[in-house]
DNA sequence: CTTCCGATTGAA
DNA sequence: TCAATCGGAAGG
């Protein structure tokens, strides 16, 4: 168990926020106890004044979420099959949120009961690598949005590990920083970062 | 109310 | 390259 972040730390812009969150740790917890998982290796955000972002035309039922304070999830279905999983950013009223596109799982981690449950046909270390997969992969839908993220609840997050954050400071790890993947507007904005070494990057 | 389409994925 | 599949948002 890392040192989890608070909201406090999050209560920035989404454009700080995401490259930071590469290396932390996303945690669901089950009613039962049990918990999966992953470290973060793919994020992008969104912003205000963003024309790709939830939020950009009017505050709406499944927004909302976002023009509130930092600190909590943000969770839409897409396609009509699968979900997306945000982590909600910066001050109150700015409504602006960090989408997790991709977690390494340490399947050494994993218990038996979660290894049942998510049947895919890909590698064991793609199970979560892209926004959709990692949130059929955590068992997570539009029920856990606007769910505070702190520890306990079922999802939080966790800040890098001393050894991770190591890695990052020696060179050993390295942010590569591109345009976002899947959005007709604003697709210019640099705003997606990746894990290099991550075998579990969605797309390069 | 009706129409349109998406912060995706996996198969062809 | 393209279909699956449906809720939210936009348009009339």
């Amino acid at each position: 168990m890392g040192e989890p972040i608070v909201a406090a730390w999050l209560s920035r812009s989404s454009l700080d926020v995401a490259p930071e969150l590469i290396g932390c740790t996303l945690v669901r917890r089950f009613a039962s106890g049990e918990e999966l998982r992953g470290m973060i290796v793919e994020t992008e955000a969104y912003t205000v004044n963003d024309p790709a972002c939830h939020a950009y035309r009017r505050r709406t039922a499944r927004n909302q979420v976002m023009f509130g304070p930092a600190g909590f999830s943000y969770i839409y279905k897409i396609y009509g099959m699968y979900h997306c999983f945000n982590v909600v950013t910066d001050g109150d009223g700015i409504p602006s949120a960090v989408l997790i596109r991709a977690l390494q799982v340490d399947h050494s981690l994993s218990t038996a009961v979660a290894h049942i449950q998510h049947q895919s046909p890909d590698k064991p270390h793609r199970v979560a690598a892209g926004p959709g997969k990692l949130c059929r992969w955590m068992q997570i839908d539009t029920s856990l949005s606007s769910t505070p993220l702190v520890p306990g609840s079922p999802l939080w997050l966790e800040q890098r590990s001393p050894a991770i954050q190591q890695a990052f400071d020696d060179g050993t790890h390295t942010l590569v920083q591109t345009t976002r993947i899947g959005i007709s507007q604003g697709t210019e904005l640099p705003w997606r970062w990746y894990l290099n070494e991550s075998p579990a990057v969605s797309r390069r």
